[in-house]
DNA sequence: CGAATTCTGTAGCGATTGATGCAGAATGGA
DNA sequence: TCCATTCTGCATCAATCGCTACAGAATTCG
């Protein structure tokens, strides 16, 4: 008595929504959230308005959905980072992946988590919030990782967790700062290797 | 034979120019060149939007002359920081100087250089690339006076003032992003004075 | 005084903002 | 076939954007 598989009903959609998402998180992702306009975000999207609000809701939803495009996508680098063996390598992951993700040369530069609602006006302050809310949450796991490894022995016992998590979020935040300023690639790669020589922090 | 002082001709004007200035300093902070709307501006100045086109030309403009103010006013500390004897004591200046400056209770938190224009759209690409210009600029500042530290014996021969420059600045804008999330100043003093721990990057 | 000059307030400009109403087109189910 | 459902294109909405025209107010000069 299994349901019929039944096909979604209606006029099936002229564009794949998937490939829409990724277009505009492109776009948030360059111009920010209230830079990026419905017309530039739609005529990247290649779909009408109405399309675009039949299928995401609004333009805070689509940025929602964006963002979560991005942290799975082209910023899958840190959760991935925190499955290395040891808390240096932890940390030179994180660092390698910033610099290559927010110097792609086919993509905007900058990292969109930290550039596309840093500051705002009345219309941003919900985006703004939604990634202030992600880079703390980032800060969050790098430190239980961290707080992991010193209870591993990994770390040093007397190593601050919650001090080298900070650390290695400042680098990358600033790195992703430089990379909006249009620094090249192995100039940041060389300053992180120098900014980890210290490891950790003695 | 000395020319006349005449005093200025026609009505004088109704308000500081100064202090409104300050204040749109202070907007352009908090919500960034295209967060901040001429009527948020012209409210938070205390003037009609005729009096600030007559007075400051117009929006672009009138940036450009609160960057200025900004640059000699709150971020007046990255020159003064440049004349510490050491170059220790400089990259620390810089560090103390950005952390205070970016986490002013009475001020908006961040630093106006970074999350003014980081991303924009159309109408703030000239105030971004104004942007980037002083971050370069300042890096520049940085790195030659730690050149200059390398020539003096100061700093050893073999240490990379380009390097050491940027690391200083990543961290520095990397602050301005922790204190755009609200990450506590006492917290980043502390992330600052472990970042220099191992100064010169061994 | 009158003339020239400069600033202020009101009112409004054309353009763009994010967002919708509506009719028609394209599908599945009955 | 006919209906229900869903998507699309066109036109448009009210609000806000940055900006300005215009007349009057306030000053200096002659």
């Amino acid at each position: 008595m299994g349901t019929k598989p039944s096909g979604p009903r209606g006029r099936p959609r002229g564009f794949d929504a998937d490939e829409a998402l990724e277009r505009a998180m492109l776009v948030f992702w360059e111009h920010g959230y209230e830079g990026a306009s419905l017309a530039c975000l739609t005529g990247a999207m290649g779909i009408s308005t109405t399309s675009m609000y039949a299928a995401f809701g609004n333009k805070q939803e689509l940025f929602r959905k964006a963002l979560d495009r991005y942290i799975t996508g082209p910023s899958g680098y840190l959760v991935r980072a925190l499955r290395e063996p040891t808390a240096l390598g932890v940390a030179g992951a994180i660092l390698a992946g910033t610099i290559r993700n927010t110097t792609r040369p086919a993509h905007p530069h900058g990292c969109l988590g930290v550039q596309a609602a840093l500051a705002a006006g009345d219309s941003g302050q919900e985006a703004r919030d939604l990634l202030i809310a992600w880079r703390d949450d980032g800060n969050s796991w790098i430190r239980e990782r961290f707080q992991r490894a010193v209870d591993e022995g990994d770390l040093p016992p007397e190593a601050d967790p919650g001090l080298l998590a900070r650390y290695i979020v400042t680098l990358a935040h600033g790195i992703a700062v430089q990379a909006a300023s249009n620094v090249p690639r192995d100039e940041l790669q060389r300053l992180a290797d120098a900014a980890l020589r210290g490891w950790p922090l003695s």
